[in-house]
DNA sequence: CTGAAAGCGCTTACAG
DNA sequence: CTGAAAGCGCTTACAG
């Protein structure tokens, strides 16, 4: 078997071209050794893929995307993370994505930018998809009013957008709020606050509506309390801001975790006992919530369920109707009074 | 000016072609008009750009990477996403490429498989660079020992391995564990431990190596502790074992803020008062340090800069001679005694 | 099963 | 400043 020689070492990139005389035979056949299930003699891959391992090729995908016109990248955008439940998200959101063959491009969005922009520049790289992770987004235009995917499959994470035609997969954050009021209902609790993130999300407004509801049912309603941002800095203020103007709640919701840690440590700096003479619950689980110092009992998102469906929602196109929710789980650990469900 | 008729409604995306069509210029000039600094005239620059904007075209990036062999993507490689130091630098790292006009691709590996997979992978997207964050990996082959860029540059990003070629950039970590002991030693420390992380990095190795040549220097060394990972729940383990083997050093050194984090949850179990019986110093300043419950005093890593110079280093391809390193910073709270520098 | 050829959507000499 | 044409590295009918 004669055989064409080695392509000069100048070449920078070796390409099916160069695979192909150093295996003796054309250049589809290189191409049809590299696809799964492609109709080619095992002998003749065998001889291909020998070739390639000789010069180091491995085929150039971006060429491969420009003639299939699938791309296999889905665009992950995001904010900041210092919630770090959204960098948890994130990789395994790329797990997954490769795990199905699939690359994540990652690009950031600011909250002065319009998020479109952002989802602009990563159509340009024929993404299939585009996921977006809220981390810093309101529900008020133009921020995220508007967007379109102009034929790629948009999908927010953990938010929905009411009104809007956007995919979106979350906890079902309604039922999540009731159970919060459950649990702090069987504590005892007759004086619960919820300590809000960003009043503009659907998360906040979800969990604060069941929350109230169920604590309704119950012939309560929250103390008065403010609503901010999900973070700990306003967990810690909002405490102490409350018991400085003489509101002393027996139980707190947390709109979220970090909020939630930020009360438990208000609460520490109080000198008030948890749970003994005040109990208290976030939602999120974030590994953080763990902690010996911490140990918040709290309302866990089922995260890999929730990214599965995200997939499987970009993968076959339908009409939207609505957000697809997951139940929510009770994740119990030592801030709340009693012994637990 | 005569218009070419608009593409059919069926023509699922929008070409060059199309809009050459609708402005009545050429497909070149199409191309120039989305070129910064090509020679065109502004008046069919104006022309194109609004026919372009009329049919929503975008130009194709992929199609423009196979032509100019630059793709404007970087490959930012994670593990597990567990301590929160990468997630942050992970998303500055986006931002920085962003700002830069390039794509950051997200890719994971994970302990099992070679990096060098998860690399081929990346390659085969022509990536212009590759930026591996040592979540998960160790020094020693295979994982982490041989890879081979294949032509892209590769950058070990908070980690070197001795005595290989890669690029790497990181804080000064001798510097760093030096600057630790300085500052336990200034708090009267005579019996400093460290609470080591996985004993195979060079993170670990040289923050242990500065800390233990700084105590030398004053006449001690470091009690002697076991090593494992950069994990909250060895902190507190090793913490809680060494106490029940009767060694109960006045000072600790946390390998990382995670780690020193676990040592002040176990210290607090274990009834010791922090820092009027014993000092704790991290490794890092992740926001959670920052916490109430923590306030940990710890050594900061210069991010940004690092950032920056990880790109620049990216950029402009030098040999390597050793891992770049940047100057640490003392971060003081309140888990040291005194009063700070 | 195999190869020659067309074409994906651009950029970029080249000639005008 | 402009257009026609070649070509980036692949995949995929098409004909054998």
């Amino acid at each position: 078997m004669t055989r064409a020689p080695s392509p000069p070492a100048s070449a920078q990139r070796v390409t099916s071209l160069d695979v192909s005389r150093e295996a003796g035979v054309s250049q589809s056949a290189v191409s049809r050794a590299f696809t799964p299930g492609a109709s080619i003699r095992p002998e003749t891959r065998r001889r291909v893929l020998e070739a390639a391992q000789r010069l180091g090729y491995q085929p150039n995908a971006i060429a491969r995307s420009l003639v299939t016109q699938r791309s296999g990248i889905v665009a992950l955008i995001v904010g900041e993370l210092h919630n770090p439940f959204y960098p948890q998200a994130l990789s395994k959101f790329a797990q997954a994505l490769e795990a199905r063959g699939k690359r994540a491009l990652l690009l950031t969005h600011d909250a002065r930018r319009d998020v479109q922009e952002t989802l602009d520049a990563a159509r340009s790289y024929q993404i299939e998809a585009a996921i977006v992770f809220p981390t810093r987004l309101t529900a008020t235009p133009p921020t995220l009013g508007h967007v379109q995917g102009g034929g790629v499959p948009v999908l927010l994470f953990n938010r929905h957008l009411p009104g809007h035609q956007l995919l979106s997969v979350a906890c079902d954050n309604h039922a999540g709020g009731r159970l919060a009021a459950q649990v702090l209902l069987d504590a005892g609790a007759r004086r619960p606050a919820f300590i809000g993130g960003d009043p503009d999300t659907s998360t906040h407004q979800d969990r604060l509506r069941g929350f109230t509801e169920r604590l309704a049912e119950a012939g309560l309603r929250p103390v008065a309390a403010p609503s901010r941002a999900f973070q700990y800095d306003w967990g810690v203020q909002a405490t102490l801001h409350l018991d400085a103007t003489g509101t002393r709640p027996d139980a707190f919701f947390g709109a979220n975790d970090i909020v939630a840690i930020g009360v438990l440590d208000a609460l520490r700096t109080l000198g008030r006992r948890v749970p003994e003479e005040v109990s208290v619950i976030g939602f999120d689980n974030i590994d953080e919530s763990a902690r010996l110092a911490y140990r918040l009992t709290t309302i866990g998102q089922p995260l890999d369920a929730m990214i599965e469906d995200a997939l499987r929602a970009l993968e076959d196109p339908q009409p939207v109707d609505g957000p697809r929710l997951h139940a929510p789980e009770l994740i119990w650990r030592d801030t709340v009074a009693g012994t637990g469900p």
